[in-house]
DNA sequence: CGATTCTTTGAAAACAGTCAATCTGTGTGG
DNA sequence: CCACACAGATTGACTGTTTTCAAAGAATCG
């Protein structure tokens, strides 16, 4: 049973799952709730990477495959549960269950499927077109997040998204 | 052999590997040269997603599983030489060989690494440093390619661009 | 060489960021 | 339950950066 290599934790809104120059070892799915992972940079400004909702996954990639400290925050932004399981007893699993790697990659192929479709708007759209693309792309998330995080996954300044929202509001 | 299930092309430079519309059923990688990953938006400006040197993989990963026309031009900016691994055969592969899912999903792996990086760069730099970032992450691109394809991967205006390199040149 | 494409430069306009002040809502302790 | 404090969101004025457009200057290739 999954339950035999991986452990169940709460978290409250506000706590972190992750803080930086910690060493991730684990793959973390989110059972509730709703975590972003953040970075901050040299001038104390906070740009967010990913928000993970219910059925997704979240962690460090880099920390976990390199062993290295991690650069980011991972922090619950609402009341959450996620499963752990660790890199040792996640391995230990795709050797046992040989289609468990196919459904790993499957999982990587979609991640790298969204990512791509970030970059392609990072780098082609405007500001106001950024926020709209995540609008119709992700409407749940849109609802949910509080704007100033928002504005730092998007790359832009909370100004710059609250302007934007109230002229795209009316219409 | 890796030659039974699969065909080597030779493109010279700004021939296409693949052209928006088509749909792309292979694993490429490349041997030799340059190729360049980019879509054309609705005012007819180019977005450079990928650049892929030797011993790198390109193309469209959403219309290989898919089976969806592709978004993506792939064009030679070099003279160049692909291994052409059809999806089919690679799959087939995939199952005889168990330790090579494994390599693929250590290639995915570091693909995404890759993308995370980028993105975190574009949302977190502006323009010079991202120029600089890139020259310091690629030195090998950042003098292969040309300028305004550069700018294009970089979500910047050709003249921008060049106005960073002369700023950047002194000193 | 000539033609084409890429790169650079300049000036103006559009865009986004910063700083500071105000407004809003939320939650906490008295 | 209210008042207060606090964080988040909005607004305005200003500054700085980036884009756009147009033109001139390299570089490349047949």
């Amino acid at each position: 049973m999954i339950e035999s290599v991986s452990t169940l934790k709460k978290l409250r809104k506000h706590q972190f799952l992750l803080q930086e120059g910690d060493i991730w070892n684990f793959n973390a799915f989110v059972c509730e709730g709703c975590f972003r992972r953040y970075h901050i940079d040299e001038n104390g400004n906070e740009h967010t990477l990913q928000f993970s909702i219910e059925n997704w996954w979240t962690g460090d990639r880099e920390s976990l495959n390199l062993g290295t400290p991690s650069k980011f925050n991972i922090e619950a932004i609402e009341n959450s549960v996620v499963l752990l399981i660790h890199k040792d007893q996640f391995e230990m699993v795709c050797e046992k269950i040989p289609s468990f790697s196919n459904t790993i990659s499957s999982i990587l192929q979609k991640s790298m499927t969204v990512s791509q479709k970030r970059i392609q708007a990072d780098i082609s759209l405007t500001a106001e077109d950024k926020y709209l693309h995540f609008v119709q792309t992700s409407p749940q998330l849109a609802s949910r997040v509080p704007r100033n995080m928002l504005a730092s996954y998007l790359g832009i300044s909370p100004e710059t998204l609250s302007r934007i929202r109230k002229l795209t509001a009316r219409k």
